[in-house]
DNA sequence: TCCTACGCCGCACACGTTTGCATAGCCAGG
DNA sequence: CCTGGCTATGCAAACGTGTGCGGCGTAGGA
């Protein structure tokens, strides 16, 4: 048996079927009776509408696009969880794809966006380059990225204070009486790195405490490229008593290699972190790290996103802050450091 | 600037807007030279049709709904990404929601889904009663459960073999020397956790291990449920020597309270998990846990989804095995234990 | 009584596809 | 030359909505 259309409804309230698309709709054009006994009717048979036909006139389909690397990334899962949520509360589905880094994947993505005409694209920490970026800016769509490496000029954009928070994780070491601080980035030099590093080296400034180069070491983001970073930082002659990592994965490796060593974190090496990854909670120790509000920045993208569709003015670059959160893989430096 | 439709590549094609179907379409009906001059047209102008309106006549939408309750629980994360890769394999596109275990929510997913005439529904790992099912099966499209804690007979589903894991698990510890071994459920009862438990049971009998009732504590699942759960078990008279925990979380919540305890895993007490959560690896020690191949789980999901909307004769209920994985969090008892 | 205004509703078109059916052209066989 | 069949294409209907416009009935004012 089929889904019943407008028409069957129309049919069973003896009226015509724009009648019953207005009643539903709940256009003042109809009499608050007929309007009643249509939605008592409609409601009856479980009739609901489609969302295709629909879309086909309005030429709106309620629908927005989200894009991440993987959505087995914490990060992005996070994100996505905050979109999701914004959406459903405005009634908007989220279609969702995984562009697994593979540009053959990213072509797939855009062109489903494109035939499904979604209304909205957000693409979150990608590190894809202009070619992706072109391609997505043709479909004419509005677009906001989420802590993307390479924020372009022309889109919107919402991104965490990558400075501010490296200059609070490494505020808090120098407060601690650390003096001897090092950084472990990314090796792939993104965006977010050069900015975290700013704050750190800011940090340093600030506290009049010389930069070190040695004291820079680049991991690959996870914990399998975070660990021989570290190692190389334990090797040093005078190694580092803290060490802010450029993110939660990178710290876990560190901190894998600081065990490993047998040394003690914090009591001989004090780590932070940056994301807050949920499990940064109940790493051994529990780390001390940069928060950030993911959820709350999945739900400003969409609610961004949707004010480019209704034609408000939008600020095009929205910067959120973190928030350092201070857990048991920091202490002050020992006595004879 | 609108989107070109399938009039405007016909206009410029100088043939009808069928013909221009039917050649994108790949339909042998049409000459190769104005198939092909016809296609060279299209991919220039960037045409793309409309899935909404062919959706309208073809009344398919080539769209899966995929439910989870939280998209930033590791697990259903994990197996998403295997619906959504061997989705795009077969030119589908997956809407997600999350239903956050709200009823209110679960209601609003549904009608969404209704109204987008989505081909199939994926539900993984829902705790839902049988209200929630209701609802899912008289929406009349094909439904696939993935590790559901009331699977329905009347439908399709994909399950872990909780069982066997279980089984599995406790031999290891069987077979590493140890006699004393406890188990740490999740105090909802579910029926993972009866499951898992029955083959904690059954290895302790093919053992002539003696149960004991003491033996058996309960979380919630999570860390913080884990850990008490675990004091309890070490505040007994004779405390075990290895735990089999429930799930991964669980376990990482005992080795905190073995650790706080100033106890060493696995020198100590060794634990093993279920699951295999990307952390797990990373945990302090890595764990030894029972994996679930979660993303071919959600891959196999779709697939018989797909089969099901084909009309293809499938198993309804499907079990995949886990896999033990040893790393080290187990080891052998002490010697005078 | 007639005209006007207004409240309520239906007609018909449009949106962009797919597809059954008709048809025009062509070639071959009788 | 006629006919039949095959190939390549066009026509038109249908899918389920939203919406402009026109119409009908009623009420109220002149």
């Amino acid at each position: 048996m089929k889904r019943s259309s407008i028409k069957d409804i129309a049919r069973l309230a003896r009226v015509s079927h724009s009648t019953v698309s207005r009643a539903l709709s709940g256009s003042t054009l109809i009499s608050p009776e007929t309007a009643g006994r249509i939605r008592k009717i409609a409601e009856e048979s479980g009739y609901r509408p489609s969302a295709a036909a629909r879309s086909l006139v309005t030429s709106r389909t309620a629908t927005i696009g989200v894009v991440v690397t993987s959505i087995a990334d914490p990060f992005a899962a996070e994100v996505v969880l905050g979109i999701e949520d914004a959406a459903n509360d405005h009634d908007y589905s989220v279609i969702l794809a995984n562009s697994n880094a593979q540009p053959e994947r990213e072509v797939r993505v855009v062109r489903a966006f494109e035939e499904r005409r979604v209304d909205g694209i957000i693409v979150t920490s990608s590190r894809v380059g202009a070619i992706y970026v072109d391609m997505l800016s043709q479909t004419q769509v509005p677009i906001v990225l989420l802590n993307n490496q390479h924020p372009s000029e022309f889109m919107h954009s919402v991104m965490i204070d990558n400075v501010a928070g490296g200059l609070d994780a490494t505020r808090h070491l120098v407060g601690l009486g650390h003096r001897r601080i090092a950084y472990i980035g990314d090796r792939f030099g993104c965006q977010s790195d050069t900015e975290r590093f700013g704050g750190y080296r800011s940090a340093l400034d600030l506290a009049y405490l010389p930069f070190l180069p040695e004291y820079v070491a680049h991991g690959d983001g996870k914990p399998d490229g975070g660990a021989p970073a570290m190692e190389s930082l334990l090797s040093l002659p005078s190694p580092p008593t803290a060490v802010f990592c450029y993110n939660d994965m990178t710290a876990l490796g560190a901190i894998r290699a600081i065990s490993a060593r047998g040394l003690r974190v914090p009591a001989d090496i004090s780590i932070v972190g940056f994301d807050d990854l949920f499990f940064a909670q109940y790493s051994a120790p529990p780390l001390t790290t940069v928060r950030q509000p993911m959820r709350d920045m999945g739900r400003l993208a969409l609610e961004t996103l949707l004010q480019l569709l209704s034609g408000a003015a939008t600020q095009p670059n929205i910067k959120v802050p973190g928030e350092l959160i201070v857990r048991q893989s920091t202490s002050a430096p020992m006595e004879n450091s």
